[in-house]
DNA sequence: GTCTATAGATCGATAGAC
DNA sequence: GTCTATCGATCTATAGAC
């Protein structure tokens, strides 16, 4: 037999797994954890209820395996070009339209927050996984550009990403586009304005 | 009576109310809107389940007016300084140790988000009452000091405040001190040295 | 292996005693 | 007004047919 075995959780190759992560995917992303229910899981995989508990072992298992593989999902994150001009407000874009090109990334940074309290570990598998890495490329891309003379480049990246994710959060996450509008492209040039202007010493 | 009634359930101001509502707060913050019963608020606010639904119509009322209070609470802005140097290394740590004063606080921020797609009403009082007023305080301070020659006051205020948010979400809200750890200082000393070093013409 | 059917607990909400 | 008791629906999880 090709296929793996359902006793090894965290395998999951096979097509009935695939199915109950696709439905698992689709209720928790819109309902949260407490808010989905095993019946709908079951009815949105094409499974029976009964399937889904031959796979895994209870809902909060379900539940982990789910988070756990989106968190390992590779994310895109561009390629850096030699300009910091250029690269910097490339990757400004990238962040920042993310929420265009793919919807359910917002869902999905939501439902991690929200469980941050009940389940501590799949938060930090987020930030070990997600976060961290794209903290750590752009500290790398701050530390070679001498010339930006940026005293302390991990701190830096923080700003930046923090800068783009906190206006995600603000404008779409939280819906407040119409409360507190701003065009996109007017924090970026603030953001590269801080960074990029030459500085004399204080 | 000097009592408010009941039947009008914005003004919420009789014992009950409050126990209730005391009730809700402790419970809809640890275990969310979804994972929250009303028996369980009952039995925390100390009444029986018949009173809660003699104050409030139904959960989600009760979630609704206990969030829409919480977001109501004014947050504690501190006066800003004259010097920017002072002024704004104390907004910045007042924000960042919000956390340890306040441990309920992060709490609240989480459940907006968490609810966010099922509430966005919520969310956007949230972003009203608590976002625009600290963005457009800061804004204000920015744009009154031209000797730092920020071109966008508000843009620079919302890079400010993200960054320190971006800072809470990672290292306390989502776990993430052991796994990206980083002090406290480090991020406001780069900050403030973005801000406040004199620039000259690109 | 996957299904239907169901157990046992808990949910939101209400009726009726006092 | 506030309580206890309970209804009907829904929940997680499993037993048993095939």
């Amino acid at each position: 037999m090709a296929r793996t075995k359902p006793s090894e959780p965290d395998a999951a190759g096979s097509d009935k797994t695939e199915q109950i992560l696709q439905g698992a995917m689709q209720e928790f992303l819109a309902h949260g954890y407490a808010g989905t229910s095993m019946d709908k899981v079951a009815k949105t995989g094409g499974v029976s209820k009964a399937t889904v508990y031959s796979y895994f072992a209870d809902k909060e298992g379900l539940f982990v395996a789910l988070v756990q593989r989106l968190a390992r999902k590779k994310v895109h994150f561009p390629v850096l070009d030699e300009e910091p001009a250029v690269a910097l407000r490339f990757v400004a874009i990238t962040i920042l339209d993310q929420a265009s090109h793919e919807p359910e990334y917002l869902n999905f940074v939501r439902l991690v927050i929200a469980e941050s309290g009940r389940f501590p570990q799949l938060a930090q598998t987020f930030v070990k996984n997600l976060a961290k890495p794209g903290i750590e490329r752009l500290t790398q891309y701050f530390a070679s550009h001498p010339e930006l003379k940026l005293p302390d480049a991990e701190a830096t990246a923080r700003i930046f990403i923090g800068s783009l994710v906190y206006f995600q959060l603000t404008q779409h996450m939280m819906h407040g586009k119409d409360i507190i509008p701003m065009e996109r492209d007017r924090l970026i040039d603030s953001l590269l304005h801080l960074i990029l202007s030459p500085q004399s010493n204080s």
